[in-house]
DNA sequence: CTAATATCAGGTATACTGACATAC
DNA sequence: CGTATGTCAGTAGACCTGATATTA
């Protein structure tokens, strides 16, 4: 009944649409989705980043990515400002009500990962994580998206 | 630059990200959408489900369940059937259409499996799978829905 | 009455294509 | 000129809450 070939594909997306819905959970009462929460995390990273830069970085086309920062600046999560090297870049940065936003889920989003693991040893948990980075190096490389 | 804690949430995430990509442009030509294509991969599974128990399996309302079933019922991709046993269920099953959709694009995204894990043997491979299912049988055991 | 299911109405955020202006 | 960027317009699909009907 359930010979299918168990796709490594399919386990991905599983956990992934597990993750999306408890994420989205936490996410809801602070007023995020999961999409501009992961554009904030980015940008928690690396500050400065132009919209287009984000938009590669997860994914999306130019214009989605326009869109997502349209809301997050209108909630005054973010801040658009001209690139000081002259030109049509405008650089984004994390503002502190946006800082203030991811502190407030940081802990809900922790407690999700730790859930997540419970079942990995620390050995695992990173072994998981190195198979994962070999996923995403290797999917980077051969891009479909040519 | 980078020494935010590497969380593993954020790993799959990437991960997850690259992956839907890379599957949106596989389906795409084939006028699939990734959820679309995830529905009819777990009908051709388990045929006779409910369009609620769809739901639950793939983490969102019955009502949007509902209106993706509808579209692919338009597209000719699965049918839905009263339950013979009486009541109000419905029961959706892939028709032949449905089976050849895919089966059409069954090529393209096994060999986007395959160049997820290059990078892995196939023990390594074992363990991705054996630590993803673990996660995902963590993440539905406390449900944060309650 | 209750619980599960299906469905209608509506709303928002995601994401696309296409087009166009701007700046190097 | 050509390329990158930003943005406007329109569309489709994915998702939600709320309300309603049906049926065991």
């Amino acid at each position: 009944m359930d010979d299918t070939p168990p796709s490594l594909l399919y386990a991905v997306k599983q956990v992934e649409l597990s993750v999306r819905a408890h994420l989205d959970d936490v996410l809801r009462p602070a007023g995020l989705t999961t999409p501009q929460y992961t554009a904030l995390t980015v940008l928690a990273r690396r500050s400065g980043m132009s919209s287009a830069e984000l938009a590669r970085a997860s994914f999306v086309t130019p214009q989605t990515m326009g869109d997502l920062v349209t809301t997050l600046e209108r909630r005054g999560a973010v801040s658009r400002t001209p690139d000081p090297n002259g030109g049509r870049r405008k650089l984004i940065a994390l503002t502190t009500q946006g800082r203030r936003l991811l502190a407030g889920v940081a802990d809900d989003v922790a407690a999700l990962e730790r859930r997540m693991v419970a079942g990995l040893d620390e050995t695992e948990q990173g072994a998981l994580r190195h198979f994962l980075n070999r996923c995403r190096a290797a999917l980077s490389e051969a891009p479909v998206r040519a």
